[in-house]
DNA sequence: ACTTAATGTTTACAGATGTAGTCGAAGGCT
DNA sequence: AGCCTTCGACTACATCTGTAAACATTAAGT
């Protein structure tokens, strides 16, 4: 076997606190908008998530607080309102949430991973060619 | 299939209605104890997980009916009690998972999902060695 | 100056989740 | 025959999440 099992993490251990505070999915579509441009207003943010999401006003309000709150995005007053730009890069972002994935259900290695988007048909042949294109960069 | 960039799920989209019933963090750990080994009584589940997460047997019954009831897994009775089985397959539930990351996060591309676990350095020589082997595997 | 539109703050509320207590039936023990 | 243990079923309850309304403030238009 390939992987150090001692540095393993179990699949049932306790839950890591590494990151502090957790970003939910709606709150991580707001993270995109702002990742895309910022800084941006709430309406901004609305004209950018609310269609495809079918949100109002009020609750990309309540997100962004809640964003603001566990430290996610800053404000900085503009006149009356606020803009908003991410504390939290993206890369981050996507790093913590991969790990916890690769973690919590493949016991932290990639490979196994990589096999379910295979069988799954997720993995595309242009997928893989970029995938190995990744890999020689690696390597060297 | 190869799946054309045109069907690619967009990152803000409303989110999918694929599998039915999501299985929390706290169930999964319940899976993964009776996929390991099945059928089990709910104190022998309780054994296996009860120590790893601090819980005490009657949240375990608690979880087993919850994944019962999102038909997660079944029951037979045995005598008195209930012998517990999965009826979600392993396979289905990671992939799935899998799945949905890459979706939600990385617009269905696995290279970049890639490329993140690489820089926050979950991927160790041997894991990129496993996956070249892994990539080998599916080209041919 | 007064009304109105925009904007942040507070409050609301239902459903999911984590975690566990209580209750009642059913066997087992004495 | 009656009490204790063992289960499953039901209930509980705090927190998080999704979604939004109500309210207060304030700039802006008339």
């Amino acid at each position: 076997m390939i992987v150090g099992e001692s540095e393993m993490a179990e699949v049932n251990d306790l839950p890591g606190e590494q990151g502090s505070e957790r970003i939910s999915e709606a709150e991580h579509a707001v993270m995109e908008a702002l990742w895309e441009k910022n800084p941006l207003t709430a309406a901004e943010v609305c004209e950018q998530v609310c269609d495809r999401r079918g949100w109002s006003m009020p609750t990309v309000k309540t997100l962004l607080s809640r964003l603001v709150a566990k430290g996610a995005i800053a404000t900085e007053p503009d006149g009356r309102r606020f803009l908003y730009r991410p504390l939290l890069a993206r890369t981050a972002y996507l790093g913590g949430e991969s790990r916890r994935l690769v973690d919590r259900l493949f016991g932290g290695r990639a490979a196994p991973l990589f096999a379910h988007l295979a069988e799954t048909e997720a993995l595309t042949d242009d997928n893989i060619a970029e995938i190995e294109r990744l890999l020689r960069e690696l390597r060297k």
